[in-house]
RNA sequence: GGGUGCUUAGCUCAGCGGUAGAGCGCUGCCCUUACAAGGCAGAUGUCGGCGGUUCGAUCCCGUCAGCACCCACCA
């Protein structure tokens, strides 16, 4: 017999072993005899050196049960998964960790960094994809990576690598990719180029400074000045020139005029562009080009050269004048500022807000810089991206997302995709002396292109997201024409968050479909944002992050205190931390175990965009998951060593409500697989709750328990057949969310239930079955149910405790179910079918035909009370049903079915209210 | 400045034209031979405000308010 209680950690880790090493997780080959149809997802690649947060485990957790639930529908189910390389990520990580050695990675070089980060990606990378496993991810892991870790792919081993190389090659020679000078952001921290997308502006607050340029007429005399209004004055030292608006009166006799700029005393022309908003400021602007992107194109509108003033690392270079160079650019502008006021140029300086553009990895304020960096030319490729969505062949569920897709694609600048970074895919082109450029798959190549001249290879990397738009279709093998990749591409759906439809989805869609003239995928599942219980965005800051393992396995106050502490250097954060620790945890965390995490999240899994995680709800739904063991134990009590009718040539009859759980349970996989195929997981898993819990433990248990007992050897053959049959599809229905506790218990369920095989995970998913659903046992149970609702009631009316047994009479010729059910929940001390009720002063109450009472000796006054309180709201009902049948539009608009159902309420209140009336009337003689 | 989403019971959220729902929490009674991680019963809502469409609106439309997020080059 099953133990007495649910364990999570006693069945979790035996079983995830068992799958993997059974092979059950791999797809089949896709060419074998009689193929199924493929059901492919793609894992987002998390970070290699990373560790699983909330946001992976929930989006794990809806993969891992559409993969799930697909392969046991027969679907050659492939979940290809693998790991990020995360360039920059990683790299900071392992420069952090030579900062703690005192050292740069210039003190290493480039080659010594490089081996670092492999050994620190040797040493970390199989952290995450150890935690997917506990969560009990079925992911296909065969795609092993060079060092044979089972994680899947690696997004720089040689196979992906071939693959980004490839893309790369091409995409020149088609010139979707150039190298040029350009005004790139630029993170002087990190020393690399970032793209748009890595940039953050937040509004700050700051100044903004007016400054006088001193005017110079045709001769060189002074002639007057104008202001111009800055945020940035320090970079005022590269401004080229002065603009205003040409419709603006104010200026028309200055435009072609020179202005001298201060601190350098270089000669400016003012110009004129619209871009240039009269109202704003003092209606002139000073043009930056080489430190501001709209100067950058009011510059070539007008083709003034760009003059860059800053070093890589933001101080000031050798085109500013010699006093500012080496300044920080902060300081810089504080020296600029106090020379301005000296020469009686600042006219103000007042607070300001503005947007401040960040790097999104190290928070440091971008600076716009001109150097020269590859990109890819995004039209053509955005113009195909939003044609395959537009004709269906990619879809965004919600829909709604698809907006943010369009709206992205159709304003999408150029990608720049180097980094001077050294982590990463060093990009495959090569220069000559006279700074010619080869692209080309091999040194060898570019050798060759360049008749054998000397070459040194770009330094620079690519962008992390570059080698993963491409794997939808790397991961499976090309360029090589693979079987995976005719079977498996595109794949079924992807599941991710709505903050990479930009760095991700959209570039994958472009990617695999110029490629390979396929779609990636044929669905996008947008999932929601995990947040804390309070709505609040988990941050390590503010100490409000959840560890899915610790939710699994479970912690003690003080080890969660000093995990969430850990790492934080400032006190208010760790005091932050605490607080949150204390007020929240202050007992720790029991351990949820991984199924009823999984539940959790399915349930929580509706279409909204963020998703609250509740403690409390976790441990619900395990709850749910001990109801479930609970509930197999007492089958099992039951069945075990018995026969359980399957031997179909015996006979086994079956009640009503034998034949209502049947039906109920095909409802409920209808509404399954419906559900499923909405991608509305938190309704999968409340039907699935409700059909457990409330159906089949609530009442058909309790009502099989009197069926047992029953002398009638078929009937109680056919309740154990019943019992035994509904709970082995019960748990079939539930694995794909809860996987591990429907196993356990599977494997024990199965042989009773006349059920073979090795392992849940293969057996076939629960298909509805339409000719089993009884409509008429249905009708008949649910006015049972009512029946025995009623019953309770007057039994908590009149404070009776479960065990006062006392007489029951009903009236109305009621059928076998019903008294079955009285008498396993009401529990009578005799039942007593009349034609009419005794004349009692007991309380009694009226089901549909039934009118009953439990006979007892009454306080007059209480059931006086009680029943002027039943009176009182079925008066109003009549009320509230007269009106609207006394409504000549109602009755005729309507249309009939309502009309006739409104009438009937009426008629039912009415007769009940009788009833009421008539026993209030006896009270009260 | 554009855009999107949200506002329903104390909390977290479903529902979405025809009698207001779930989980958790709360109250009361029960250790009834599967389960106290349980059973039974109970309380709790101007469905954000205002208009409109409709026989009928929490649901559709308009509008306002609040919250959240995304995008954007105003110095």
């Amino acid at each position: 017999m099953i133990d007495k209680s649910f364990n999570p950690a006693a069945i979790e880790q035996r079983w995830y072993e068992r799958w993997e090493s059974a092979g059950y997780f791999r797809h089949r080959d896709p060419n074998f005899p009689g193929a199924t149809p493929a059901y492919c997802i793609q894992l987002p690649p998390p970070n290699v050196t990373g560790t699983l947060h909330m946001g992976h485990a929930f989006q794990q957790t809806l993969m891992d049960a559409l993969v799930r639930y697909h392969r046991m529908r027969g679907y050659n189910t492939n979940w290809v998964v693998g790991t990020d390389h995360a360039g920059i990520a990683t790299q900071i990580v392992v420069e952090r960790q030579l900062e703690d050695e005192g050292k740069t990675r210039h003190d290493l070089g480039r080659e010594k960094f490089v081996e670092r980060v492999w050994q620190w990606k040797q040493q970390s990378g199989s952290t995450i994809t150890r935690q997917m496993r506990r969560l009990g991810a079925s992911a296909n892991w065969t795609y092993a990576d060079t060092e044979g870790q089972r994680g899947g792919y690696f997004t720089m081993d040689a196979r992906m690598s071939r693959a980004v190389v490839e893309v790369f090659v091409r995409l020149f020679e088609q010139k979707l990719i150039y190298r040029g000078k350009r005004l790139v952001n630029w993170d002087p921290v990190l020393g690399t180029a970032v793209s748009d997308l890595e940039v953050d502006s937040e509004e700050e607050d700051g100044s903004i400074w007016t400054i006088r340029y001193p005017l110079q007429d045709e001769e060189g005399r002074h002639a007057g000045s104008i202001s111009v209004a800055t945020v940035r004055p320090e970079t005022m030292l590269g401004d080229v020139a002065v603009a205003v608006n040409p419709k603006d009166s104010r200026f028309v006799g200055l435009v072609g005029k020179k202005a001298i700029l201060p601190l350098t005393g270089r000669t400016i022309p003012i110009i004129a562009d619209d871009y240039v908003d009269p109202e704003f400021g003092t209606g002139a602007v000073k043009i930056t080009p080489g430190h501001d992107f709209n100067d950058y194109q009011v510059g070539r509108r007008h083709g003034l050269e760009p003059i860059s003033v800053m070093t890589l690392d933001a101080r000031m270079n050798e085109r500013a004048p010699e006093k500012y160079r080496g300044l920080e650019r902060f300081q810089a502008r504080k020296q600029v500022i106090k020379d301005l006021q000296e020469e009686s140029l600042l006219v103000s300086e007042k607070p300001y807000k503005l947007r401040v553009p960040r790097s999104g990895r190290t928070g440091v304020i971008v600076e716009p810089m001109l150097t020269d960096q590859w990109f890819v030319a995004m039209e053509s490729l955005a113009r195909k991206g939003l044609e395959v969505v537009a004709k269906g062949g990619v879809s965004f569920v919600p829909e709604h997302w698809t907006k943010v897709y369009n709206e992205w694609l159709e304003n999408i600048q150029d990608w720049c995709i180097s980094r001077q970074l050294w982590w990463g895919h060093q990009i495959p082109a090569w220069y000559d002396q006279d700074g010619n450029v080869y692209v080309a798959r091999t040194e060898q190549e570019a050798r060759e292109k360049a008749n054998g001249k000397p070459l040194t290879r770009d330094p620079d990397v690519l962008d992390t997201w570059f080698s993963s738009a491409l794997v939808p279709f790397s991961s499976l093998g090309w360029p090589e024409q693979t079987k995976d990749q005719e079977a498996f591409l595109p794949s079924s759906v992807l599941v991710t968050g709505f903050d990479i439809i930009f760095f991700w989805v959209a570039r994958m869609v472009m990617m695999t479909t110029h490629f390979t003239g396929k779609v990636p995928f044929r669905h996008v599942y947008i999932n929601a944002i995990v947040r804390d219980a309070e709505g609040e965005k988990m941050s390590k800051s503010k100490g409000n992050t959840l560890d899915p393992l610790d939710l699994i396995d479970g912690i003690d106050f003080d080890s969660l205190l000093k995990k969430s502490v850990a790492g934080l250097l400032r006190r208010e954060h760790k005091e932050k931390a605490e607080k949150y620790a204390r007020s929240h945890f202050p007992n720790g965390i029991p351990a949820f175990g991984a199924d009823a995490l999984r539940f959790t999240f399915a349930s929580l899994a509706t279409f909204a965009r963020t998703l609250n995680f509740d403690l409390n709800r976790c441990e619900g739904y395990r709850n749910f998951c001990n109801k479930l063991w609970n509930a197999t134990r007492f089958v099992l009590m039951n069945t075990e060593g018995k026969d359980c009718g399957q031997d179909e040539s015996r006979p086994a009859s079956l009640s009503t409500w034998d034949r209502w759980i049947v039906s109920r349970l095909q409802k409920t996989e209808a509404e399954v697989e419906q559900r499923f195929a909405e991608y509305r997981f938190d309704n999968v898993a409340g039907a699935i709750y409700r059909f457990v819990w409330d159906e089949y433990c609530d009442w058909y248990v309790e009502v099989a328990k009197r069926q047992l007992q029953d002398p009638d050897e078929a009937m109680q053959r056919g309740t154990r057949r019943t019992l035994v049959r509904v709970l082995e599809t019960a748990l079939r229905l539930a694995h794909p969310i809860i996987p591990f506790i429907t196993e356990e218990l599977w494997q024990k369920v199965a042989p009773p239930a006349g059920k073979k095989g090795d392992t849940i995970m293969l057996q076939p998913y629960p298909k509805s079955q339409p000719e089993k659903i009884d409509e008429a046992a249905e009708r008949e149970i649910a006015t049972a149910m009512a029946v025995v609702n009623a019953a309770r009631n007057l039994k908590a009316e009149m404070r009776l405790t479960p065990q006062q047994r006392v007489p029951f009479y009903i009236t109305g010729k009621p059928g076998g179910a019903l008294l079955a059910a009285v008498e396993a929940l009401v529990r009578p001390s005799v039942i007593h079918p009349a034609d009419e009720l005794p004349s009692s002063e007991s309380p009694f109450a009226v089901v549909d035909a039934h009118r009953i009472m439990l006979h007892v000796e009454v306080d007059r006054a209480a059931e006086r009370e009680r029943l002027s309180k039943e009176s009182a709201r079925l008066e109003g009902e009549i009320v509230k049903a007269k009106a609207k049948l006394g409504n000549t539009s109602f009755v005729e608009r309507a249309p009939a079915k309502v009309v006739e159902q409104e009438r009937a309420r009426l008629a039912r209140f009415e007769s009940t209210l009788a009833k009421v009336r008539q026993q209030l009337e006896k009270l009260g003689a």
